[in-house]
DNA sequence: CAGGGATTTTGACCTATATCAAACGCACGC
DNA sequence: GCGTGCGTTTGATATAGGTCAAAATCCCTG
């Protein structure tokens, strides 16, 4: 059982959260992990539409998601909408605040959801003190940025069809990491959210869905999913027709 | 000269760079500077054309630029790439990499270049020291976060026109910023790669370039623009024509 | 200063996706 | 259990932008 030994610290270290995104691996004591529990005692549950903060609003905090799903959104004067992610449990939202100690979107329960509050300028203090955990917050930073690349890449180069597989295949992976059914799961998200997320219309949404049902790659049916074809949706993501 | 009393120290801390990126606005001693100093004294000029890092490559620093311009850009494994963005003198790149201790990206000078290397293990070890410079590196990373916010937003909901309005006008705002005319300067990167990074082909470019053109928008003459219609152009980068 | 490759412009045509519209179905409240 | 309304599907049509092609222009090298 040396596995737990690693796995121990995890827990007390969160509270009895699962934030794996916090949960430093290793070279934090005791001692340490008490400090950053303390850190994060504050826990907020949030109902099905409820803003977990809002554009504009004061940078405080960021929060771990403990349970749930949010999606993050920034809005154009003009009233169009875009957004710009959805996180699931272990995941940590706000980040875009830090730049302006203000928030650049709004994050909105997309169920019911639990999340641990992180008083940033206490998570800066602790993390001058403990190297390992200043370098864990600058590379969840840095996570965010390539994760942002990739959806540039996504909605400038991709074609609606292999924007949704990619979609597809990377909500299974996340499910995946979460112990979670790869190929059978719940979207928690409309169409017309998604569309927006992938830069297309809900219809175009809708009827890219039905094609890869046409086409055995998935059973969809309403919200809840099933990828019968991982290899086939991944092909899509691949090379642009003219390279096959 | 009061004034000079806050700028002097700008320019010791950067060894002669015009840093307002790592330029930490106060709160630093002479000390502090010094130390700062140190950290970023290993310069390199690069040409146009030239690999400031590839993909891949191991991370060991970032890199503020001191004079110049670049572009980063992801490869698909297919061959297609996607500008991720142009930068200019005073800001840091290579933040990326900070995720993986590997770069992400590939950044491509656009002409010729200067360029401080800032080793990052040692960037990380006096912001430890130094809260103010903890702060900043804090918000050099979630401003980047915030601008890749802001491209999804133009990719995903933006049309055509729209996106190069915003383009032009964001040049525009850096280039005033550094001091340059917001209104005539040289575009350094091809139709090609502004077409990349805005998610459109290079012909689509450069035909609103000449509908801009012939409706006296701006006066463009192959890589030498004049906005001669800022709120104009403005406009296209607001509402969409259904709430106008 | 001339030649040649790269970049840009422009035109004609085509296609992926948007738009508009209608029917359907699921979920929630009464 | 039964409307009622939001979300979804599907169809018909329109269009922004892509594709292909050719000419024009620029810029670098010899």
């Amino acid at each position: 059982m040396q596995k737990s030994v690693s796995l121990t610290p995890l827990r007390v270290a969160c509270s009895g959260c699962n934030l794996r995104e916090l949960c430093l691996p290793r070279k934090l004591t005791e001692a340490d992990l008490e400090q950053l529990d303390d850190l994060i005692s504050l826990k907020h549950a949030y109902q099905r539409g409820d803003y977990l903060y809002r554009s504009g609003a004061k940078f405080q905090s960021l929060y771990a998601i403990r349970t749930g799903f949010f999606k993050t959104q920034v809005l154009h004067e003009d009233g169009r909408e875009q957004v710009t992610g959805f996180q699931m449990a272990g995941e940590i939202i706000g980040l875009d605040a830090i730049s302006s100690d203000a928030h650049t979107c709004d994050a909105i329960a997309l169920e019911d959801s639990e999340v641990c509050e992180i008083p940033f300028s206490q998570l800066e203090e602790l993390s001058r003190k403990l190297p390992s955990l200043q370098r864990h917050l600058h590379r969840i930073l840095s996570r965010e940025i390539v994760r942002d690349q990739g959806i540039m890449l996504l909605l400038g180069s991709m074609r609606a069809e292999e924007r949704l597989a990619a979609f597809l295949l990377n909500l299974s992976q996340r499910f995946a990491t979460r112990g979670y059914s790869p190929t059978s799961f719940h979207l928690r998200m409309t169409r017309q959210e998604i569309g927006s997320y992938l830069g297309m219309k809900l219809e175009t949404v809708s009827r890219t869905l039905s094609h890869f049902q046409g086409i055995g790659l998935i059973n969809i049916r309403n919200k809840s999913v099933e990828l019968h074809n991982l290899p086939g949706l991944q092909a899509y993501v691949g090379p642009p027709p003219q390279f096959l």
